[in-house]
DNA sequence: TCTGGGGTCCTAGGACCC
DNA sequence: TCTGGGGTCCTAGGACCC
């Protein structure tokens, strides 16, 4: 009921057109709703840290400055995560290994291995399905935990909080944050809070205390670019913008202006979906090329081979695709991007790379490439084809994409590949096709 | 200095139709 | 023939997340 009084409050001074969604947050703050982030510390640098200790290395890399990053020799050299050592030289999440040697020259550099990460990340689930039927995977790392109307198996939440922190520390060997609120925004602030190994709330009631006193760009949402916008005009903290009338926000910030004001004053009520299927809604893959492309043959060889595991992927989900785009990157960071619609939806391997062919040909003006990428979106199921007098009937291309998938499936992704890709120095297939489990994707909302 | 890869959502402008 | 307005679709690019 609290949180119900604020809002109204905030609301009537605001005089902001979003009266209802508030007024419902309200009333489902009258059934004491409880959530839970859980957020594993430094998730891919602890995975490996624990694994190696469990393989009998002595070294703790979360003890030393360490981080699992990308090879600079194949232009993949950035930081993905980093130990708390390593933080307390300055090394940032995403900046390049070449900056991050230069603050720490004993740095030590760890390849990633996602084959583990998704096994932690599932462990961890199957932990945290223990304690609520109401569990939602975010990212690979992160969770949300429903923990209303638990009162009768955990007293106090926090509590609870704590009990589950431990017992992952204890059972899987990495520690994790877990933030506690009546929403997920507020959840996941207080996961962000103070790390590692650590269990934050930030109740309604803490808001102005825990929340508003953080810089802007603490606010989930807030990237760069908004938070030079909300800085060029004296908001500097997550107070200022929760006080900014938001009338002024939406003419410079539309309406992502409206979803950070909303997070600043702690207002979300998106349900925690359950065993959520993600509706997906495309597909891509793309690679940085350890060379720059400048001739048209490499350049088609490399969007053949990400049509593959893309297509791969699309008939594995049971779908087809309306929207093919082809994207690239020059050698001087320049983007560009050129998409085309399809009268009927495709899921051929090679239906796909004719489109991707052309696009990229209508695209490139011969600059030399870096980076290569293709999507398809506007998906449906394959169930059935929409055939046209029109397009080539690729029903004989299906036939043979399907045994080559069920050979692939049997054999490994390398028993079949095309000979164009003999003796070429580029790979068959870029990008994974995530074929035994489904990667959990997040939305960019929560 | 050298800058990944996988996503989602939003916006703006132009084309087209009625 | 010229003009206008509203709606929808398409496309490119940008912003954000982990």
């Amino acid at each position: 009921m609290q949180l119900f009084g604020k809002i109204s409050s905030f609301t009537q001074n605001n005089s902001f057109g979003k009266i209802r969604t508030y007024i419902l947050c309200g009333v489902k703050e009258m059934g004491k709703r409880i959530i839970f982030h859980v957020d594993v510390n430094s998730a891919y640098l602890s995975w490996e840290a624990v694994y190696r200790l469990q393989h009998g290395d002595s070294l703790d890399l979360r003890t030393i400055p360490s981080i699992v990053g990308g090879n600079p020799e194949t232009r993949h050299g950035i930081v993905l995560t980093k130990s708390i050592p390593a933080k307390k030289y300055g090394i940032q999440t995403g900046e390049t290994l070449h900056t991050a040697l230069a603050k720490c020259p004993e740095l030590v550099i760890i390849p990633p291995n996602y084959g583990l990460y998704m096994q932690c990340s599932k462990a961890f689930g199957d932990i945290l399905r223990e304690y609520s039927p109401l569990v939602e995977q975010y990212s690979i790392d992160e969770y949300f935990m429903d923990f209303s109307n638990m009162e009768r198996l955990f007293k106090d939440p926090v509590v609870a909080a704590y009990m589950l922190k431990d017992r992952i520390k204890s059972e899987l060997g990495f520690t994790v944050n877990i933030g506690v609120s009546t929403n997920k925004i507020l959840a996941k602030m207080a996961s962000e809070l103070q790390k590692p190994d650590k269990v934050h709330t930030i109740f309604p009631d803490e808001i102005a205390e825990k929340m508003w006193v953080l810089p802007i760009e603490e606010l989930f949402m807030v990237g760069r670019a908004t938070s030079k916008k909300l800085r060029s005009r004296g908001i500097r903290t997550i107070g200022d913008l929760a006080h900014y009338d938001p009338k002024l926000i939406k003419p410079f910030l539309h309406s992502h202006g409206l979803l950070v004001w909303n997070y600043a004053n702690g207002i979300e009520c998106n349900p925690v979906r359950e065993n959520r299927r993600p509706i997906i809604k495309g597909m891509g893959n793309s690679t940085t090329i350890a060379f720059d492309i400048d001739d048209r043959k490499t350049a088609h060889l490399v969007l053949l081979s990400l049509t593959e595991t893309v297509a791969t992927r699309l008939r594995q989900s049971g779908y087809c695709a309306r929207l093919v785009s082809v994207s690239f990157r020059t050698n001087e960071f320049f983007d560009c991007s050129h998409q085309r619609k399809i009268f009927s939806a495709i899921d051929c391997t090679n239906a796909i790379y004719e489109v991707a062919r052309e696009l990229f040909d209508e695209l490139w003006k011969c600059e030399p490439i870096r980076h290569l990428g293709i999507r398809v979106s506007e998906l449906c199921q394959n169930d059935f084809q929409q055939m046209t007098f029109f397009e080539k009937d690729y029903a004989k291309q299906r036939a043979v994409d399907r045994a080559i998938d069920s050979i692939r499936e049997r054999f490994g992704n390398g028993s079949v590949f095309r000979s164009a890709f003999l003796n070429s120095g580029v790979r068959f297939s870029s990008g994974g096709t995530m074929d035994d489990e489904e990667y959990p994707m997040m939305s960019s909302q929560l």
